[in-house]
DNA sequence: CTGCGCTCATACCGCTGCGGTATCGGACCC
DNA sequence: GGGTCCGATACCGCAGCGGTATGAGCGCAG
């Protein structure tokens, strides 16, 4: 299997419509069709089925999708990771990637205790919206991630607790709720005038419901300082509160785990050096 | 880049030579010779060093090699998956690979388990040589491998662990060493009339050294009790051993953690039921 | 039930680019 | 300096990719 055959199939997947993909992938839709069904030939499996309103995939479709995407990144990382290397011969840089807005003192602790290393390389560090962390990880665009379980898919990488802690909801100063010693997350979902924010998906979308999307952290918690939003946080986040807000644990919300996370087989004197510092904080 | 040209490339650099590699390929040797210059074109990196006798290695080869065998492993596994769900449609059989001739007792408490949960699918078992594992459920050919750390690299898997054991060193019955009470890993290598057997690599070869050629569990134990060499195995491989043989602890030899490991994004169900009943021994 | 619209499949064509053979250029060795 | 062993280059034929035109199957409106 070439990795066009691949692009090609993950397109169409993903538009469940031959037409339409031929057109991301700027090519002609015959073209494609064939493509896909020379691709069925030699794997002998039918992948889609076809309806007149487009094309869905089959159970063997689903696998492939999920295969295929994996396998795309892996490519993807190889000729990223291959340029970089190459540009930079010796020193390049480390690219570390976390999450905007979060763990802003666990990553200058890092950062600086790194920096004092002896054979520390410079860092670039990529703040990119919640979700994306994997991903740049995944597909050779960065080295080491701050990622957050469960809300990222660890999978496939290899990882360091660097903290665990528990998830509190802030709430408005004053709000009746905000004298409870702890409450549920069904409790905390169901308050009636203080919708949680939704997050938004990898794709840039928001899911259906209720409550504010959520852009920036800071935006949001102005809504809550009005009485307009609750919102669910790790504990440390509280540090960076002001007045005006109230917090209660939550007695069975996850507990959060922060975590270094490197691809395995990396090779870079840079990378190793974080997760050692890291490991030592 | 396609798959072809990182199946040329690999091919380059583990000959080390274009025409062993073309030969190697079935193709010619020129156009393997284009194919490479090309890749390097359109990386904007030279990966390979041209000399009199052959080719070696950049940097930036080193590192698309080893990125291309895992890329190359990731798209093998997308087909071969994606035919086993084609052609089994339904209730697949599950393949679990494991060492051949180690940890039997905890593979049959494992397969007698899961064969009474109510929604057992069949499990197809494939022993192989130590090492391949890994590999097999790398590139698809298994769903579920039993590991055994440090000895297998479980990097880029999902694993439980199962059991953590020391290791001991066996010998013959009656050697002046089998009265000691524990002993070091170099102590064991520097018995003089015992040595350690070698194990094969991935690909079949020996390590350079003294010592017999393992090639079978039981074989080597004969050995051993002839007084003919010694042997370092975990603890509860003492539970097959027969009489001639003694045991002594060793004190500083890595301990062995036989893992569970599957494919992250694994959505068999059967995969699903094994590690749950795993888990639960 | 018939015609239209929507979708994917098929037919056919042109050209890119892969693989083939022949040959060159350079390094090393006697 | 000729022989040998490399990889690189030159050139050619053809497989296969992508293009346009058109067919075939299905749902639906009238």
């Amino acid at each position: 299997m070439e990795t066009r055959e691949l692009r090609y199939f993950v397109a169409v997947a993903e538009e469940a419509h031959v037409g339409r993909a031929a057109t991301r992938l700027g090519i002609a839709q015959p073209p494609l069709s064939r493509a896909i069904a020379q691709l069925e030939r030699r794997l002998g499996a039918a992948l889609f089925t076809r309806t007149p309103r487009g094309v869905t995939l089959t159970s063997a479709g689903e696998t492939l999708l999920r295969e295929a995407r994996v396998a795309l990144a892996a490519v993807e990382a190889a000729e990223r990771r291959t340029r970089r290397v190459a540009e930079a011969a010796g020193r390049a840089p480390v690219v570390l990637t976390a999450k905007a807005g979060a763990s802003s003192e666990l990553m200058a602790k890092l950062l600086d205790a790194y920096a004092a290393e002896p054979d520390a390389v410079e860092v670039d560090v990529v703040l990119t919206p919640p979700g994306h962390q994997a991903v740049m990880l995944r597909d050779g665009r960065a080295d080491v991630a701050i990622l957050h379980r469960p809300f990222d898919d660890t999978s496939g990488f290899d990882v360091d607790e660097l903290l665990v802690e528990e998830q509190v909801l802030i709430l408005p100063a004053g709000h009746p709720a905000s004298t409870r010693a702890a409450m549920t997350l069904a409790e905390a979902r169901s308050i009636p005038d203080l919708p949680l924010p939704r997050w938004p998906r990898l794709d840039g979308s928001y899911p259906e419901g209720p409550g504010p999307e959520l852009r920036d952290l800071t935006q949001v918690l102005q809504l809550v300082r009005l009485g307009r939003a609750a919102i669910v946080l790790p504990e440390t986040a509280q540090a960076n509160l002001r007045d005006g807000l109230a917090v209660v644990p939550l007695s069975d919300a996850p507990r959060v785990t922060t975590v270094i996370a490197w691809p395995p087989h990396s090779t870079s004197p840079g990378v190793a050096g974080l997760v050692r510092t890291a490991g030592r904080l």
